[in-house]
DNA sequence: GGGGGTTACTTTTGTCGCGGAAGAATCTCG
DNA sequence: CGAGATTCTTCCGCGACAAAAGTAACCCCC
């Protein structure tokens, strides 16, 4: 195993962590207040680990003696507990989602919560403009809230390395060093990431698959996203969000659309497919609440659309579940309106392609704006930058 | 972390083993003889770590010193290196599936392989009259290879804490403590086990899926098998083996049989459902083995269950390998036949429902007879009682 | 308001497992 | 037969841990 430091340098150095640090901060980070005790029964060391593991971290600044707030109605007996706790505002991050035509920015604690927000249209693809750009933002932001230790980027397209974007359909990208670009114009350190990955990977650590095992994150939107996460880490995978979903067949007498193959999960479920098949039916443009609210209204063609909608994500998350077996699904993105309106059909459907004594699926379902998907990125820079990049 | 023996009480005792020594084990076990250089290699330790290890493994017998059968070709400079390999005669194992109308047994040495089988009807499903048998076939077999240490029991149902038969509708039990009742009977030590998860185990450690993170196993009998290992684990599941792939709809328009739904794999994959198919629209009984030959052959009936079953094949693995990403899925049971003859149309099924993008299936091929699902539960055994229960 | 009980944390001590370095063993090649 | 190479062993020291003993903080109760 690697040595450690001997003597943790200066205070302002939170890094490195020598893995029983990172455990008891990763911990402490992702479920909250913690006493010692509490710290050392889920970690399985004694208590005198405990307080040598904390001593160090408490000194560096990340961990503190929580004023204990609790309740007072209960009253226990025996010495009170002192919570250990991050300080979620010693260091903030920024996030940032890039989208064909906007950047959505945010600034985070370490805890990831959302402290600010900034969004500033994208009015041409050049890299060297879009660092720029997120730069520019970068500054404001900084200038508002100080302590920034990092950046993250989420990215539809492929990338490399927490680095580079190989390749970026949207942004007609290939090979572009985007975290070096904007490393070297803010002086901070960057990570790039595909930005369903960094949902993915802040889902898992703060969201919906916190402690989980075996966890899905399902998105729907302007495409399909899939993230699989296991033993606590994600599956990379090599067709992410190049077109995902495009091949996921699920009723072979299905629509085409312009977007994905006859019958696709893309063809039946993506926002612009819908909206699609509506107008290619009725011969009106209608916005996809429209069509929600039509087809909760009774509408014929919206109610037809919305119910196959409904039937092909219900196979698909029998499917999932059936295959993958996760604990729990997570649905995200900007079309899971869909559940609302077609939930029943969707459960029905699950229902009729799961075996009867199979354990029920974990369903979870998350109205997700962009701020959200930037929220992702700057997880992944607080999980890089401060941790040591281990999942846990 | 809990203490261990601080010596080793006698040559004959092998457990119990630290997680350094068991993970040394484990490795030599299953990936064939190796220095200790290469073993520090592979686990990340010392080589005074490993000599450290090893010695107490070669006292207690498990591991000797190779006799160095090494390529004479090859002449390298310096010691040589000495190769340690389980001593895989030292100890035998029974491992035993139970089907509806006979036992299968096999011997097995440490590395699992079959040394001697012996095949027994099954008259009748009372657990005692089994439990009766199961010793006496057990007295015959320890006749021949005397230093048998445990006995593994694959059973078709499902089975809880590697000991209690829960449900098995094939052998109509509920609740039979079938460890319990063998292990008095024999004195020997007695692992049960799903049958299909024994045989996922088997090949986790010594087949197909050796030193995977994430490995499928799907089988294609009397039923649909199906198992999942992920880090090296299997998942467990409720509803293993209780009509497993009854409700995975392939084809809502597909045929119905009375095994299955319509369309369901069951339907379209087991080998009862496709001579049931055949025997209704040609009114002969064929087996299975002549509707692939005459699928093979240009007859029409059977040229479109077998294609159609091939397509059904492909869609299954097109779906498990999206959703569930394994690096390889073995195909086992005994209806692989169909990849013979229909193969050109699964794999280019499986294409049709990938990303053009997404990294190739690992697809492996294994005829299995019913001596393999008994060589499975051997493993188990191996597993359970020589290296105390954990994967690697 | 001082025991006694209870729980949380800290300090101390001993042990164990590991890495690293030096040395022994055993081969090839010149 | 010696030099070089490679493997394995021995030995030492460090650091992480558990266990146990000690300390602290709080309760209740008399």
């Amino acid at each position: 195993m690697l040595q450690f430091r001997k003597k943790r340098d200066a205070v302002t150095d939170w890094l490195p962590l020598s893995p029983a640090e990172r455990s008891v901060a990763i911990e402490v980070l992702v479920h909250g207040p913690l006493s010692r005790t509490e710290l050392a029964r889920r970690l399985s060391l004694s208590q005198g680990s405990l307080t040598r593991l904390t001593k160090p971290l408490i000194e560096s600044g990340l961990l503190v003696e929580a004023p204990w707030a609790g309740a007072p109605g209960e009253a226990r007996q025996g010495r009170p507990s002192q919570p250990l706790d991050v300080v979620a505002e010693s260091r903030s991050f920024l996030g940032f989602k890039i989208t064909d035509e906007m950047v959505y920015g945010v600034v985070t604690s370490l805890r990831s919560d959302i402290v600010a927000r900034l969004d500033r249209p994208l009015t041409g693809h050049d890299p060297e403009y879009v660092a720029d750009l997120l730069a520019c933002m970068t500054a404001e932001l900084t200038g508002r809230h100080p302590a920034v230790a990092g950046i993250g980027i989420g990215v539809g397209g492929f990338v490399r390395e927490h680095a580079v974007v190989g390749e970026s359909p949207y942004l007609r990208w290939r090979e572009v060093p985007l975290a070096e670009l904007v490393g070297e114009r803010t002086g901070l350190p960057v990570v790039v990431e595909n930005d369903v990955a960094a949902l993915v990977e802040a889902e898992t650590w703060f969201g919906a698959g916190r402690g989980l095992d075996r966890f899905v994150v399902l998105t729907i939107g302007a495409g399909i996203g899939y993230g699989l996460v296991l033993g606590g880490r994600r599956v990379p995978y090599a067709e992410e969000d190049r077109g995902f979903g495009l091949h996921w067949i699920i009723d072979p007498l299905g629509p085409l659309t312009p977007q994905g193959e006859r019958g696709s999960a893309v063809s039946l479920l993506t926002i612009p497919s819908i909206r699609y098949q509506v107008r290619a039916a009725t011969g009106r443009d209608a916005s996809y609440e429209e069509i929600l609210a039509g087809a909760a209204a009774g509408e014929p063609m919206a109610a037809r659309v919305i119910g196959e909608a409904g039937r092909a994500l219900g196979t698909l998350l029998a499917q999932i579940a059936n295959f993958a077996m996760p604990q729990k699904i997570l649905l995200a993105g900007e079309g899971v309106g869909l559940m609302e309106v077609a939930g029943d059909t969707v459960r029905e459907t699950v229902r009729a392609h799961r075996h009867p004594l199979a354990a029920p699926i974990g369903l979870e379902t998350k109205v997700s704006d962009f701020h959200d998907w930037a929220r992702g990125a700057a997880v992944l820079a607080i999980q890089v930058l401060v941790l040591g990049g281990a999942g846990g």
